[in-house]
DNA sequence: CTGAAAGCGCTTACAG
DNA sequence: CTGAAAGCGCTTACAG
């Protein structure tokens, strides 16, 4: 491999001018730059990261954490379309991307996490930051290198995406279809930040329609398909007069339709059910889900850029994207009779 | 941040000494290894990796490719999945995972992925390398750090499913039900390696069966939902009389059966539809899919364990994965009439 | 078993 | 605008 230093004496100039014309430093004649660059092109010379890194103190990497817990991260679709995003900006300002998803328990970050953010390997650090027991991003402040957190942490710097609305409208929605009997699929609100967001969005817009939430039944799965069947039966076998369910993700909408379906109560014509997320499947199921789009790919856009405008010495504002109620087939008015 | 410098000073050893002490070489006493423990321990040191990267050419660092094309990385649930089983194994081994997703095009790979390779970053590349018109893994040996590869290219290590048997099994398991009147929903085999096995596994089963495959009614999609509805479509109006279809993967099964639903055909009992890999929606779809398990996370795991090795300068064998049969609800003998 | 010293390949004040 | 030189924080022969 050829090194700065065969660049230097092929160009017939110091290592130093290599490095600035290199690094776009502006200073150096048109001349030298035509030299230098011929020599990179004859060598076929690539910089060596590691070495910039030691000297620089930039590596041009950033960490993406996705915390491990309950499984979700390789199973959840929502994860991967953040992920896309992040990838998207990065491939934009020439950046890559070292994907870490430590472990979290009560006591903490796993031992490799805290490795990894204090090697001196990242500039910075986008971390999903919602499980209320346990941040990751603490960790990267107390090291001293920019981090964006998506999710409802306090961070210097975060991306949220407006839960509350989300679920506001999802009420207004089927409220507004003319439902009175409504069950709510749930996730335990000390799971996940955004569930208390979205909790309190239900409830703000049960009292819209003068409805009483605290009669809502409901029932807490686990994110999953199955945990949506599972709720929905013990929900429909304790109340089955019932015309609507709202679920707090599309898979476990998935999952209560299907168990819908086993006790022969069509949706949505003999039940609405409603989910969140719009994950692709949500479009492509049958029937196709009305639910909530909350722009997970336009989340992890908006988190990477900060996160390099921060490392660019610019002084970004947090963002809260807006979510949009996308009505689909698994809603109607509930039969009249 | 406290560097190895410190640590010496600390314990009253030089830096060589403590570097020893912290790679594991078998060099040293009992009791210089708690002084310099000790010091580590109060001093709260980390290793900084870029400097590790540089003097010793290993960053610990491996590249996880997964070429981007079609969109397909950021929507395929299988993607996570494989990737799920290097992290798990990267984990074990203390590796961190740089993901890569490359565009491709005819001309090769892109710029930004060749500098990464070359940049002296990665110790070793593990790429999904299965489209034919271009080789992520070519530029890695090119560099010579080691690969593995997860498809049909040849490299000097490769993890492959078996997805000649997969169809194989599946084709059997069809006819053996008594479908004669077999439609395909396929993939363009110039777009993917594993979809050319494929098709030769169904030919060898159709064969098996007594039955001509050139007979078999054809469409492609593109692994999309939306595109086995519409290849559902287009076989089933022309071809009326099939009663099962084979799709080669589970996301166009899911379509399939939405169309079939469409026009009044009940799966199973008027239609059999089957997919391939067992994405996780599979088992929660409605009915849920007949399908081959490839056992993604597995394939992930396997060609992590095979680039460490390599890494640690043994020389491990490639490996082919099998594949199973997964019976669900969506196929069924045909109906008599 | 331990340490002095060179070296990995860059960047960055600093002087000119 | 250009270059000599120090330095980033480790590892690795080498000598003892």
């Amino acid at each position: 491999m050829p090194t700065l230093q065969d660049v230097a004496k092929k160009a017939g100039v110091s290592t130093a001018t290599v490095s600035k014309v290199l690094s776009n430093t502006p200073y150096f004649t048109e001349e030298t730059r035509l030299k230098v660059m011929q020599a990179v092109e004859e060598l076929g010379y690539m910089p060596n990261l590691a070495a910039r890194a030691l000297s620089s103190g930039k590596t041009r990497i950033i960490a993406v954490v996705f915390p491990y817990v309950y499984d979700a991260i390789f199973t959840d679709p929502l994860v991967l379309r953040i992920l896309e995003g992040i990838e998207a900006e990065c491939g934009k300002f020439g950046y890559n991307i070292l994907l870490s998803t430590p472990r979290l328990t009560t006591r903490g970050v796993d031992a490799r996490y805290r490795q990894l953010i204090m090697s001196g390997y990242i500039d910075g650090v986008i971390a999903l930051d919602n499980v209320p027991f346990a941040s990751v991003i603490e960790p990267v402040r107390k090291k001293g290198i920019p981090a964006v957190a998506i999710g409802y942490y306090e961070a210097d710097y975060c991306v949220r995406s407006d839960d509350f609305s989300g679920t506001l409208q999802m009420m207004r929605y089927v409220t507004g279809l003319g439902h009175r009997q409504i069950g709510i699929i749930g996730i335990a609100e000390n799971l996940h930040y955004s569930i208390q967001y979205r909790l309190r969005g239900l409830k703000a817009g049960a009292a819209e329609a003068n409805l009483d939430y605290e009669n809502f039944p409901r029932v807490d799965g686990d994110f999953s398909t199955t945990s949506g069947s599972d709720c929905a039966a013990k929900l429909l076998e304790q109340n089955p007069h019932l015309t609507a369910l709202i679920c707090l993700n599309d898979r476990m909408a998935m999952g209560a339709i299907q168990y819908a379906r086993t006790i022969g109560r069509d949706v949505p014509n003999n039940l609405t059910v409603v989910g969140y997320d719009d994950i692709p499947m949500a479009a492509a199921f049958s029937p196709s889900i009305t639910t909530i789009d909350q722009q997970a790919p336009e989340l992890g856009r908006a988190a990477a850029h900060i996160l390099f405008d921060v490392l660019d010495g610019r002084s970004p504002h947090s963002v809260e994207l807006p979510t949009h109620l996308i009505i689909r087939q698994s809603s109607a008015s509930p039969a009249s009779g």
